[in-house]
DNA sequence: ACCTGAACACCGTTCAAGT
DNA sequence: ACCTGAACACCGTTCAAGT
């Protein structure tokens, strides 16, 4: 029991019908369309009318709009993610750690809808925090632990927290955005036994 | 000309029919009592009905929404800026912007929908973030140049981005708000020319 | 002046009928 | 199997009729 009973996007690729898998694609072609122009709220009738098909079919495929909305972020979020990996080997850890963080502010800031999303709280996205999590959070615990070992940030934090909270920060856009995560990094060098009492 | 209008809630008190306050009063109150428990987004019929007055008469106090919204979270936004000013003196400079700090995530915590209105960005909220500045930019002034003076921070600080900065990590609720707002103060006594490269 | 609520428009969602 | 779109329910908003 608990199986996952064709979840919509991904999945089993074999018995399914040529014009669903069509269908399937151009909603989700769509839907990034109408969404960046219109947000995530945009008409049903207005995405199933840009794909070509009844509003019957899109709810086949999407029953909740809420997988839609997951089915099209996961798409974003991986594109993210596939970006991380070349920094760690190009910088010194803590020059990598604050350069991620600021390509993360750019990739956030620029889709109104994902933080939205993430952050509402309702269960209806859950799965769409878990993906962010599964795909973003090894990325920065890499860079967090070779600037830690580096001596170059406070030892002891956690991946997840600070992505969440480096999100939300992005979320307002802008330099304001960028400026807000340079502090808050710098808030991971300052170590308390210094200088300063 | 661009006199304000009768701008809903506040503004001159003669000249109103008793029961048009009354229903006024009425409105606020029970709009308040359904935000916290439906959020903001709660249908226009139950807000009235529990107020006892007709759709017609909702929509002739706040013909937006948003004016219902704006004018509810004003009272609460008056709540919590009255709450902060004992803290200076009581504390170190420092100190106090830390504490003035939490107590603000607690009351932004609390507050699920005034968040996610003051971060939409749709213009019909424009009056919000604007009285939100009115009423808490001098407080978080006062805190931040008492500690620029006394050099337990960084100098040249803008209180708003800094508001505006916190509220978002604050509408993240919890215990992860609380250390991320913490990490972000600490940003503001760190200072690249003394210890760390 | 202000209030009421029927009436209209719009959007989400379902499901009987088609292929 | 999958698709279609008419039909239904619900909610925001207006406005003619009342006081």
């Amino acid at each position: 029991m608990s199986e996952k009973t064709s979840e919509a996007g991904e999945g089993t690729d074999r018995q399914i019908r040529a014009d669903a898998r069509r269908n399937l694609d151009g909603l989700l072609k769509a839907a990034m369309e109408v969404f960046a122009t219109s947000g995530v709220d945009a008409p049903v009738r207005e995405i199933a009318g840009r794909a070509g098909v009844g509003v019957g079919t899109f709810y086949r495929h999407f029953p909740q709009r809420s997988d839609l909305i997951v089915a099209v972020f996961r798409r974003e979020i991986d594109a993210c993610a596939d970006a991380a990996e070349a920094l760690a080997a190009q910088y010194s850890p803590g020059e990598a750690l604050a350069r991620w963080m600021q390509r993360f502010v750019d990739f956030v800031s620029a889709k109104r809808g994902l933080s939205a999303a993430l952050h509402s709280g309702d269960p209806a996205y859950e799965p769409l925090p878990a993906y962010f999590d599964q795909r973003l959070r090894p990325a920065l615990e890499n860079l967090l632990q070779a600037a830690e070992e580096a001596g170059e940030i406070r030892p002891g934090m956690d991946a997840i927290e600070l992505l969440h909270a480096v999100s939300r920060l992005a979320s307002a856009g802008g330099d304001d955005a960028r400026r807000m995560v340079a502090l808050l990094v710098d808030g991971l060098r300052y170590r308390p036994g210094n200088t300063q009492g």
